[in-house]
DNA sequence: TTGTTATATAAGTATAATGTTATATAACAG
DNA sequence: CTGTTATATAACATTATACTTATATAACAA
């Protein structure tokens, strides 16, 4: 249940799984209406549908012989925890490049660029 | 670069990656500063860069003979975006409970479940 | 019961990912 | 130029992924 990162991020990078979110997040669905628009195997959704699960990414119940299919927030969640890290220095990042920038037009006729030596034939 | 999300996703989906980048959210770090804590080779460190430079979550430059790396925007941006798809599925779910519940607590005693089948807008 | 539908699992295979060591390239220091 | 440092690439082994078809299970319908 407690899915790790790998496991998220590895599920959501294939394009089949991520179709098949997107199909879930119009409206729940069972195996057979998921496979359905797919040009690949009953057993290769399932599998698919396998992935997701554990990645905390769907839930299923069982009714009847059908197993309905929904969106989980586990995964996304865990995904955006981790991500924070990320956004939070790219922002700071961005805040640097404006302080540049802001110092940059504040001293108009400086030296311009260290300009690095390139590649000789 | 326009990178593809399986490229993103399949960037963030090993740990090793993971730490790179959480590293280089601290700050910027040349190939050698980023493998020197890993019990792993220079050049399996440097394979996992160019996972990360094409799945548009770092950029590099050069530097003499140093490739200084840090962190780029793009792959963070995308993968956002395409997860605002699931976040808005989750939080109308999320919504629609909270409206379930609030029924069940304003009718105490009544038949249980009103239970419409939900169909497409 | 028997047949049908819905789904899962098994076995096999092809492709891709991740690591290794050895070597190539390019800049730097002398 | 020569040796050293920083990084990339090549070749290879190992393991994982993503399919396939065939079959198992379980519910439903007759």
């Amino acid at each position: 249940m407690t899915q790790n990162l790998d496991t998220t991020f590895a599920a959501l990078a294939d394009p089949t799984r991520r179709a098949l979110l997107a199909r879930l997040a119009r409206e729940e669905a069972t195996v057979m209406e998921l496979a359905q628009p797919f040009a690949m195997s009953q057993p290769a959704i399932s599998r698919h549908l396998k992935v997701l699960e554990d990645a905390g990414l769907i839930l299923r119940r069982v009714e009847g012989a059908k197993r309905p299919c929904r969106l989980a927030p586990g995964g996304v969640v865990a995904i955006d925890q981790w991500l924070a890290i990320l956004r939070e220095a790219l922002s700071r990042n961005y805040d640097r490049l404006d302080q540049v920038l802001a110092e940059m037009t504040a001293l108009p006729t400086s030296a311009p660029k260290p300009a690095s030596k390139r590649k000789a034939p």
